[in-house]
RNA sequence: GGUCCUGUGGCCGAGUGACUAGGCAGAGCUCUGCAAAAGCUCGUACAGCGGUUUGAAUCCGCUCGGGACCUCCA
């Protein structure tokens, strides 16, 4: 049995995970900035995380899974007067800033359940914790790490640094930045003048009089800086240190390095020992993201509502094209490679669907024609599932191992395969893994409208006349059937024994 | 400018120094009334140049190309 090893952001090295208690692993996961829509890009986190959280669970640890909301506005620092993107986005759309902050919440919620994403275990939510991030910024200052100025509270990087540096926690530790090389970059920035040094990040921000998202603090009326309400929600939740910090590798620099830390002076500890980033996702060759312009919303990427889209994409095609992609690696959308996948997993599912349907034992007559090297083949690709997942949640690999054992699936269902070239054992085997892995672990399903009720039993008319039809050889009415099902977007299948079958989409 | 990543067959992508991942598309064949589906077979790719090595897509150097972060960002 191999071990689960992960790549650690921190040490830049891949690690075996050991969680801090036996058998239970606490898991914090950035989640979004409800002040607008989803897009593509952020599906990948969520649906990486997802696997990591189902993976670790298989591996019978118990989890908690943490994953905030980001409800409260924090600022973009590079505006000249600082602006609040929730306060500014509800003026526009006429919205009380907890409307709109519900509305894409709500959003939100919709498209990781099309993802089939399983919900984190607690979802905390910035505005709700308030008074822990009050307190944990009044914490640093007492300490000696931030200060205030007009109402506003910064974070005293250079006195962090020399202080922690010794101590193993540079400022830098997590991004591999070296604080005086940064405070050597000229960059200009604006809204400076408060800031005893560019590096300082805001802890807690006064709010000017026009700004409708507010609480009251021992500095006056404000809102708390971004990076705050991950460090006091991850510590209420998960501790003073905790197993896995996950997010996109975006986030590693700025944010996580301050999260370090803050958590560094007021709990003594980088917060979590293991740090997973995953990749960004790419239109033709450029991060998608916001300030590029390149963003496709997860609505319109479903639908097909978007000018660089040649048609929609179901949400289980998605989460198959990440899972083919290794989570730290760039993955490049584009219509070809969609299309790909979206074939690619109906293969895959349809073969998953014809083992089901295998019968379980072939009657006793055991070992007659038991194929040593296919039941070889089939356990040692089976083995390669666990193997893969260990070194660093490899899908790409288990996913092409899965794809190696469609034919078998299928040739023992259409007979070319004999029937009890499996031994018993390893047809149960196959058939738990699989089932395991692309339901439990890689959280696919089916989309196809229901087979149940009463179009199923349409179809199955249908089907009994159109053989009907065949065995008169009426083929002018066969083939009307099956091409005119197929207009509608149900495609008859001919098997081998005179059977049918039919796929919906 | 600083730090780092990356360049694989028509496309997408995995790759731990020797054992030619996988998917999609394409070609041929089998099955089939026809078609689809399915099965079988086929394509020997690693940006370029040099080096290390018995052996390099994999390690090192240089060149060229692409990208990320350094500012909000998944």
């Amino acid at each position: 049995m191999s071990q689960l090893t992960v790549y650690n952001s921190l040490t830049r090295k891949k690690e075996v995970f050991k969680s801090i208690i036996p058998n239970r692993a606490g898991m914090y996961v950035c989640g979004p900035t409800v002040s607008g829509e989803s897009h593509l890009g952020h599906a990948r986190p969520f649906i990486t995380f997802d696997i990591i959280y189902r993976y670790l669970r298989h591996l019978g640890y118990k989890v908690r899974y943490v994953r905030n909301i980001t409800d409260a506005g924090h600022f973009e620092e590079e505006g000249r007067e600082a602006e609040d993107k929730i306060s500014k986005k509800a003026v526009l759309e006429k919205l009380e800033p907890m409307e709109l902050v519900q509305k894409y919440t709500n959003l939100f919620h919709w498209a990781m359940r099309a993802f089939n994403n399983l919900d984190p275990d607690i979802e905390p939510t910035a505005t709700g914790h308030i008074v822990e991030q009050i307190g944990m910024i009044e914490k640093i200052i007492v300490d000696g790490y931030a200060y205030e100025a007009n109402g506003s509270v910064y974070f005293d990087v250079e006195k962090y640094n020399r202080d922690f540096a010794p101590k193993g926690m540079p400022y830098g530790i997590l991004s591999g930045r070296v604080l005086e090389d940064m405070l050597e970059t000229t960059r200009e920035l604006d809204n400076q003048e408060e800031k005893r040094n560019k590096a300082d990040f805001a802890l807690w921000k006064n709010a000017p009089p026009e700004h409708i998202m507010r609480w009251a603090s021992p500095w006056g009326e404000g809102f708390p800086g971004w990076h705050i309400e991950c460090s006091a929600m991850s510590t209420k939740y998960l501790g003073r240190e905790f197993d896995i910090h996950g997010g996109g590798m975006d986030l590693q620099f700025p944010h996580h390095e301050c999260e370090i830390a803050q958590s560094a002076v007021c709990n003594h500890h980088i917060p979590a020992r293991y740090w997973l980033h995953n990749n960004m996702i790419t239109i033709n060759g450029k991060k998608m993201g916001k300030s590029y312009n390149n963003v496709i919303k997860l609505t319109e990427l479903f639908s097909g509502s978007h000018p660089a889209l040649e048609q929609g994409y179901s949400p289980m095609v998605i989460r198959f094209f990440i899972l083919q992609t290794h989570y730290r690696s760039t993955l490049d959308f584009s219509n070809e490679a969609l299309k790909a996948a979206e074939r690619g997993l109906k293969r895959l599912w349809e073969g998953y669907e014809n083992l089901k349907k295998l019968p379980d034992s072939n009657n006793g007559t055991q070992a007659a024609n038991t194929d040593a090297a296919l039941n070889e083949k089939v356990t040692s690709l089976l083995a390669g599932f666990d193997e893969f997942m260990d070194d660093d949640f490899n899908t790409a690999k288990v996913m092409a191992n899965m794809f190696e054992l469609v034919p078998v699936i299928n040739g023992i269902k259409d007979k070319h395969i004999a029937e009890d070239a499996l031994s018993t054992a390893t047809l149960a085997a196959l058939k738990g893994k699989m089932k395991t892995f692309m339901e439990d672990i890689f959280g696919l399903m089916d989309e196809q409208e229901s087979k149940d009720g009463k179009l199923d039993s349409v179809l199955q008319l249908l089907i009994t006349i159109r053989k009907d039809a065949r065995n008169k050889r009426d083929y002018i009415t066969s083939d009307k059937i099956r091409n005119e099902l197929a207009t509608i977007g149900i495609q008859i299948k001919d098997e081998k024994d005179g059977n049918m079958s039919y796929t919906i989409g």
